[in-house]
DNA sequence: TGTAAAAATGCACAAATATGCATAAAAACA
DNA sequence: TGTTTTTATGCATATTTGTGCATTTTTACA
């Protein structure tokens, strides 16, 4: 039986990366460190909101942030989070070809 | 570049796992195949609540059932959820430490 | 000290999610 | 066919989450 306070810890966890935004942001950041003015070109969404997603990130502990003059870098802070995203990348890939699969049968 | 459709997907995806009724679900059903009246009175909401979830979670392809007369069985589908749920309790469970760490610095 | 670049914040609003209550539908069986 | 058990759904509402715009803060440097 799994205390229900650590559930609401990995329940805000796992939303912390589920949100598309948050997601295309750690995407972006496996190949490493990225200020967020090298983030925000690539999406198509405010500054602000780029901005609040990082910090969220970094509150939840999934970035790390330093700052360098006027810019601020973030980095995927635990390793772990790259098998996370490979695993769920499999997995949504998997069932994919599962629904492909069955609407064939269906044809 | 990971392509946006699949970012939409994965995003949904682990929605789909992240909230806590649902996780407390997963956590339930990690022994094995269980019938939704048997996860009904292990949480605390309502039953249409419960229900509710469970479909979203089927057909996301997280959970496949099968009713047996009046009852319907949920499992999980994917063996990899295990390993998804593993993961993230390490990571959350490592952050916790960490942030202990932090404030015995700070006292 | 004035200006520019990058990032953060206040605020209002929009959109997505989750919830309970009441009720309906599905299945088994007397 | 009427009753019981289990599950699903319609509906209204509450809560959470994400968003842009405008403004402010932070830092560097002329």
């Amino acid at each position: 039986m799994i205390e229900s306070n650590l559930i609401e810890l990995e329940s805000s966890y796992l939303k912390a990366i589920a949100q598309p935004t948050r997601l295309k942001i750690l995407y972006f950041l496996k190949d490493g460190e990225k200020c967020q003015c090298k983030i925000i070109p690539r999406m198509k969404e405010d500054q602000s909101n780029i901005s609040r997603h990082l910090t969220h990130m970094k509150d939840m502990g999934i970035l790390d942030s330093h700052r360098e003059g006027v810019s601020v870098y973030y980095k995927i802070r635990d390793k772990r989070v790259f098998s996370l995203l490979a695993l769920v990348d499999q997995m949504v890939k998997a069932e994919i070809r599962e629904r492909a699969k069955r609407a064939k049968v269906l044809a």
